[in-house]
DNA sequence: GTGAAAGCGCTAACAG
DNA sequence: CTGTTAGCGCTTTCAC
């Protein structure tokens, strides 16, 4: 690769005016900028990068920090965080913590190292305190899973009134033993989701039971696991509000396995609206969140946050919606 | 942040030492060492990438290329990937395409601006001859989709065989009319998928159907579509081979909405192995691919390349294995 | 409008 | 073993 010197020299020009033809600066006389352009284009020059970045201080990359690829909402909350970067001149970069708190150290390094300009986090193991530490210094922006901390942006949905709104629907039809099997205790959405649950059951005059409330790593298997415990015991529950589609489907399974249909015997709620939902038989009742959305509202609250545009400790909740499909129905009774 | 000389100043060396100590060089004075180390850590000092990367040239950091993050098998290939890079002091980065040329061609430049030193693609819309005249001057490595080039190296399976295996596999179960739901035409293992199925139904004496062979975009919606198409005339197959695990579930719960059961009037083979194929009621029988395997060996060829131990036009073939479960079943004649 | 020159933060030759 | 110094490729004053 050749440097901005060699492009200077062919063109008969100075370093400073490719540069200000690079950054179209408006002080060149046309006829230089046209011929600056061409030796560009016949030399396939290509500015490289880190000079102009170092000099600027600035990279103009952002990087989502994920537990998985596959987290459930990821693919489309990407999409939405692209569309806005794009727009704005904005590279995204993925990165996946597996979960793993050194590995989401290191990667939060790339902020302080410069490799990156900002984060979203869409979930992470890091504490509040951790979490706000970092945001003072640099732009942090939550999306989906977040704490409540004082410098960072968050955009996400209202999971407290999401359950409610999942353990209503169940209650209208007529069900009175509801079990919830939540996410993991780390998550924050978690325990919304869970006063959710518990606020429903307990504005209908119904009990709650520790016994129905399980945690979950959001996958398949567990769903599964649970429903096939849960359903064979004496005294069942008629219907299961789950944390994540995957862990619906499971249940779905798991009380098919059993004999049971659904949602004659047990219905079951999921979680997230993911096309899994659709693939069951019977496709599940599921909470969409506007995964698009939060992804723009997320990387628009990361380029104000970059501009310094600062109205800090703003949480941003964006409408849920629930869709009912087959796995839940009328109850006769 | 504070500078490389900042650190120097504060600990009475000079910055070249300090860079030393940075860099673990053995000719620094045990003593010397110990008392940057702890300036270091005192000032929380984090060296600047940036600045370092200009110098050497080079930024230890990768890009992984793909057409979604949601693309079947990206999440375990990611994870192969990233385990080989850690090991080797590399950062994985993950740009999604959304299967559009010119954001992959953007995404490219990244090669040429020195943002990163190699790239590993999934899948691209890229023509051979791109790709073979950006590997002549990058490091590329195609792993899973690739096209026949000199330069980059290739790492995947045998998608004839594996296309082979699975059609063998429904007529040894006496299946003799074989649909197949192909990839989209520009993938490059769709063509040879359709090829391993032509000689497997060639070899049992059996003339290839055009009607028969479809293509899809391995989505859910598609398999379904195209399983109550075929299943509603009047000669329909009796089995069904599809190119991806989400497009087979579509074709089991098409056939169960016609009143069909799989895999008794039916039977579906899946390809890829993902979660979903155990979701499905009954689970589906599919082709595994060593998906974590095959980002292992990608990485390890990424290196080789970036270390210029060229052992150029390598294609890597790993092994598949056919994973039966409920969704083909022993035909009764 | 354009050029010369300084400097972003770092590493590596070269001296000592 | 350590320090001095010259860039890596670029942008941006400051002159002209």
């Amino acid at each position: 690769m050749r440097p901005i010197q060699f492009v200077a020299k062919t063109a008969g020009v100075s370093v400073a005016t490719v540069s200000r033809v690079l950054n179209n600066s408006p002080l060149v006389k046309e006829s230089t900028r046209k011929k600056v352009m061409e030796t560009i284009k016949a030399l396939e020059y290509e500015p490289n990068s880190l000079g102009r970045e170092l000099r600027r201080a600035e990279t103009r990359r952002i990087m989502v920090l994920t537990p998985s690829l596959v987290f459930p909402i990821m693919a489309d909350v990407y999409k939405g965080i692209q569309d806005v970067a794009q727009k704005n001149g904005y590279q995204v970069l993925v990165c996946a913590s597996e979960d793993d708190h050194d590995k989401e150290e290191e990667l939060l390094q790339m902020l302080k190292k410069k490799i990156v300009d900002g984060v979203i986090i869409v979930a992470s193991t890091l504490s509040a305190e951790e979490l706000d530490q970092l945001a003072k210094d640099y732009s942090i922006v939550q999306c989906s899973e977040y704490e409540q901390v004082q410098h960072a942006y968050s955009v996400s949905v209202d999971n407290e009134q999401a359950a409610f709104d999942a353990v209503s629907h169940l209650l209208s039809l007529g069900h009175r033993r509801i079990a919830m099997v939540k996410g993991g205790n780390a998550k924050s959405s978690s325990a919304a989701r869970e006063q959710g649950y518990r606020r429903a059951l307990e504005s209908a005059g119904i009990e709650v039971r520790q016994e129905w409330i399980r945690e979950s790593d959001y996958e398949y298997q567990n769903g599964y696991d649970l429903a096939v415990e849960w359903l064979q015991a004496a005294e069942h529950p008629t219907a299961i509000f789950c944390s994540s589609d995957a862990t619906a489907i499971g249940c779905v399974n798991g009380a098919i396995s059993l004999g049971k249909s659904v949602p004659d015997d047990v219905a079951v709620v999921g979680f997230d609206d993911t096309v899994e939902s659709l693939m069951s038989r019977p496709p599940i009742t599921t909470i969409r969140q506007p995964k698009y959305d939060l992804g723009r509202a997320a990387m628009e609250a990361l380029l104000q946050s970059l501009r310094g545009e600062a109205g800090k400790n703003k949480t941003i909740l964006l409408p849920h919606e629930i869709v009912i499909r087959e796995s839940t129905a009328k109850r006769s009774r």
